[in-house]
Order: C-alpha cells, then structure tokens, then sequence
RNA sequence: GCCGCGUUGGUCAAUCGGUUAAGACGCCUCCCUUUCACGGAGGAAUGACGAGUUCGACUCUCGUACGUGGUACCA
C-alpha cells in the first residue's frame, strides 16, 4: 500500500453529561493527529442507550470542543458527507451488518431474559470464578440459535419474541492487533465474551455500532481509553468477519488519567473532593439540578486547557513545555503518548494557565478581564485606563478570575483593610506624616509617578521615619491588603484625589 | 478469581545498552522588590524487587510484587 488513505480521526463520545478531561485529551489527540496529516476529524454521537440519554448534552460537547479550539471538522452540528452523526438515527443502519453476522455463522440469536442471564451468573458463580461470562463454555446451555433447533428459533423470532444478536467468539485464537502506543497486543478468544451486538430495542451496542460507523465513515485511525482495551479483540473479530479487514483503523488506546490522590480514574467525585473542575465547562445537570464547575468558568484560558492536557501523558521529548495548537499540531506523535497512566496534578494545571497569562499580551487579556469586572459591576472608566491596569497585575494572576481581586482598587476604595499589619507599624509620627504628606500632595502641581514618588520619599527622609514602613501602610491605605504592583504606580494610576481620599480613611479608621 | 495493560523523584517526565539519570510543577534557601507576585541563583528528591542476556542494563528477557482497567442488552 503505497498510496496512504487520506487521514480521518473521530471522537465518539456518549451524551450522558458533562464532558471529563480525559474525554477531552481524547479528543484533542484525534484532533492533532488529523490535523497533523492534513486529515479531517469527525465528532460522532453514541447515543445507543436510551437509558442514559441527557438533555443537552449533545449541544454541551459541541460548546466544550468548540471553546477548546478543537471543533470537528464533521459531526452532528454540520451537514458532512457520512450524516447522519447520531447513532440513534443511525439504527437501521446496524441491523442488516448484526444478520450478517448471523448468517456468516459469526453470531447467533440469544433469547435469554435479563433474569435467566442473572440466574445462569449466579449459578456458575464460584469462588475461583466470581464473574461468570456468557461464552464459548456456557453458551450451549443458554437458550439462543445454538442450542435451540432451527424451527424453534424461528418460531421464537416470529412470534416476536425478545432477543439479543450476540458475537459467536472462536474457540481457541489467538487475535492480535498492534496498538500505535502499545505495540502487538494478543488476546485469548477462549477467555473473552459473546459480547452482545445488538439489544433488545433493536440498538446495537458500542461494539458494533463503533466498527460499522468506523467502517462507514472510513476512520483511519481510532483513538480511545485504555478501558477499552480488553474488548479490542471483539473490535478486531467484527471488522474481519465483516469482510473489512483490509479497512481496519489504527487502533490507539491512551493511557488514563488518574486521581492526583489514592487510586483509580479521575472522576468527577474527585474533583468536587479535592476543589478542582474536572469538566472542561459549567454542566448543568437537568436530573438532578446541580451544576458542576468546570475549567473554563474557573478561569482557565483554552489555550492554555489543552496545552495542558496535551501535555498530560504526551511529551514533545524537547523540554518545551509551552505549545499553541499550532506547535502541538506541529510537534504531536501518538508514539511518544506514554503508555503508563498519569496522576491529575492541579497545581501543574494551574502553572500552565499562569504561563499563558503572562504570556498573554495585554490587549487580548484585557478582552478576557473586562466582562470578569463588568460581571462584578465594575464601572472601567476607559478602556485605556483598564488597559493600563491589566499591564500592571497581569504577571500575578493565576487564573483569569484573579484579575478581580488584584484589580478591584483600582476602580473602587477598598472596603475592608489588613488593619493588623497596619497597627504594627502605626504610630503619632507616622500619623503626623501622612497628615503631612495629603498637605503636601494638595500642592502638586503634577500628577505623575515620578513627582509623587519623590515627594513621598522626601517627606519621610525630612522627618526621619523608615521609607519602607509608611510605604507598607500607604499600600494598606490604597489597596487594603499586603499585595499589587508598586505603590506608586497604585497611586499614580487612581490619581490625587482617590489618593488623598484613601489615606483619609485609613487614619479615620485608626483613629 | 481470571484476563489485559502498566511501573524513572511527591507529581508530569527525558533517556530508545555506555550520561555525574535532563527538564518542569510543587517544596526549601538566597538575591531582586522596603508588599505580594514576576524574574534570577542554588538545594533536597528518582530507575519497585529478584534473576538472566551482555564487557556494560533505567533501557532487552523472564519471574515476583504493586498499581490500574476489564470481566453488563454502559459507553
């Protein structure tokens, strides 16, 4: 095969909820390597469960994609060639593949109610065996085409009588398949499932519906969780007894993403436990009512959400570690995924979305922070004035909604003051100096950073006191707390009037 | 239980048989700043264990341990 089929990637998520990080670096890994080899990336629905449909969810990984910077290029929301997206509107579609898997002796009815399956469970059940399967060694005693004579099957389906399609797995085979991260990857038939293939409601399971739509839409290379990887065999089966072989994606199974804590895969529990966002945006729950936070109203910048995820279990193997999209694109190789799960780690998170603050230039941070002090009723005076701030307290913001508590005095006079750092350093000759020194602004003629700094200074050299101590309290006079850029500058910008104001009230305060 | 996958500092990780085993986050110290950050300089901290292959193993093989995933008419 010289000639190399044109690239095209999918992320299938299932519309049950809020879309979890782990989703998310699927997603963005299928998009970087689409985009890496000019190839398109496709956002297909597994809506197969009815069960678990939710309200809105659909619409919500669209959002979430699309604030990430990372839409597809088809899916649901556009009108692509392989439509329809949605495998609920896809049903009929896997029928016709699930008979012919039956008539190609590959898979067989089952007749089985849930109950005689939970029965056949807990009879098998031993101490050596706590999870009996449905399989090449107990499928002869169940009730399907296998067991059952031909006319007693179908007198069973023409009397309508409920029934799965399940998978016949071989006995004794080997499957074999080469995962892009993991390499040759081998599995036992004997020791995995009939896995159903198509439900009782006439759905097909993932398992089905994940080949046939493969197949359909012509994926060339398939990336999911490493949970999937103990039922790739039954992936691999289908699209040989298909007749698709020949067609079968890349297979890729990413590493997961762990509690930073304990064991396990990071849930959404964990995030409410340990106080951070595991989903990429706000997910209002219309069952239970509850919104969760998520990255982005935490304030998170997207560039700097997935160069993070990126980052989490991929590396560049240069010590880079700040990429646009256009880099990871650039750069990304599923290669160099690494094989081992990674721990969650906030703090490393919120490192990255420092970086891309700082690295931000002041224009485009100013479009972020506006509608963050507006929302708090914050009257901005002038876009240059906000401006003027933003290139002030940018450097020390971690998160985009810092801005509000490093920028708020600089519109309004602090409310509240650190009165108790304060009074360490208070004293009648410092009074006397900053009742001195409101005189002495009063007689500026100029308003600048530099005259008032000078005046400032020169007044505690005249009268003897420490520069730095009534410079720390005129910070708690301006700002309220033992932060923000340099007082003068802090000064300067809310001008002589808020300034002298300022001072008032503290020495009011202090009595 | 069985099967799959994995295992380099607290965390993310480089190394693709020969290095004093990078770098980053976090932590600590110092400098800068008479605030807090930013920035700069330093520090502590790593190859799970046991065999084997090899002149030489973090790197290859096997075993053990541990972790993790799966074992549904959920994805």
């Amino acid at each position: 095969m010289i000639m190399s089929k044109k690239v095209r990637t999918r992320f299938a998520p299932s519309p049950t909820g809020g879309l979890h990080l782990g989703g998310v670096r699927t997603a963005l890994y299928s998009y970087l390597y689409a985009k890496k080899h000019k190839g398109t990336f496709v956002l297909r629905v597994e809506d197969t469960d009815q069960t678990r449909f939710v309200d809105g969810a659909e619409q919500y990984i669209i959002d979430c994609l699309a604030w990430c910077g990372i839409s597809a290029d088809e899916g649901p929301h556009t009108q692509g060639e392989y439509a329809p997206y949605r495998q609920s509107e896809r049903k009929e579609m896997y029928k016709k593949y699930a008979l012919q898997l039956v008539e190609s002796g590959h898979a067989y009815y089952a007749f089985d109610t849930p109950e005689e399956l939970e029965k056949m469970r807990e009879q098998l059940k031993t101490p050596q065996n706590p999870s009996p399967q449905y399989d090449t060694h107990t499928r002869m005693h169940m009730k399907n085409s296998l067991t059952l004579l031909k006319e007693e099957t179908e007198k069973l389906l023409a009397d309508q009588v409920p029934y799965v399609i399940r998978i016949k797995m071989p006995k004794n085979e080997t499957v074999t398949f080469t995962d892009m991260i993991r390499g040759e990857i081998k599995n036992d038939s004997n020791l995995v499932d009939d896995k159903v293939l198509l439900k009782g409601d006439g759905m097909p399971t993932y398992h089905l519906a994940v080949v046939v739509d493969d197949y359909l839409m012509k994926i060339t290379h398939a990336f999911r969780g490493e949970e999937w990887l103990p039922s790739a065999p039954v992936h691999v089966l289908l699209w040989s007894y298909l007749g698709w072989g020949h067609a079968m994606p890349h297979w890729a199974h990413l590493p997961l993403i762990l509690k930073p804590d304990g064991h396990g895969k990071l849930s959404k529990r964990d995030g409410d436990r340990l106080g951070f966002p595991v989903f990429a945006m706000d997910w209002y729950d219309p069952k239970t009512g509850e919104t969760t936070k998520g990255f982005k109203e935490l304030g998170f910048l997207p560039e700097a959400f997935i160069n993070l995820l990126a980052l989490l279990g991929w590396s560049s193997g240069e010590e880079k570690e700040i990429f646009t999209k256009e880099e990871l694109i650039e750069a990304f190789s599923m290669e160099r995924v690494h094989k081992g799960g990674a721990k969650f780690d906030f703090e490393k998170a919120k490192w990255f979305n420092h970086e891309w603050i700082k690295k931000m230039p002041v224009a485009s941070c100013e479009l972020f922070v506006k509608p963050i002090l507006e929302s708090k009723g914050i009257d901005i005076k002038s876009d240059e004035y906000l401006l003027n701030v933003v290139s002030l307290v940018k450097d020390r913001c971690t998160l985009l909604n810092d801005f509000y508590v490093q920028s708020v005095y600089f519109f309004q006079a602090p409310q509240e003051f650190d009165l108790e750092s304060v009074k360490l350093k208070w004293s009648a000759d410092k009074a006397d100096f900053f009742t001195e020194l409101i005189s002495r602004y009063g007689q500026l003629t100029e308003w600048n950073l530099e005259a008032l700094e000078t005046c400032f200074k020169a007044l505690a050299t005249e009268k003897n006191i420490k520069v730095g101590d009534v410079q720390f309290i005129y910070r708690i006079m301006l700002v309220g707390g033992k932060y923000g850029p340099g007082v003068f500058h802090i000064s300067e910008m809310i001008g002589k009037q808020d300034s002298m104001e300022r001072i008032q009230r503290l020495m009011g305060l202090l009595g």
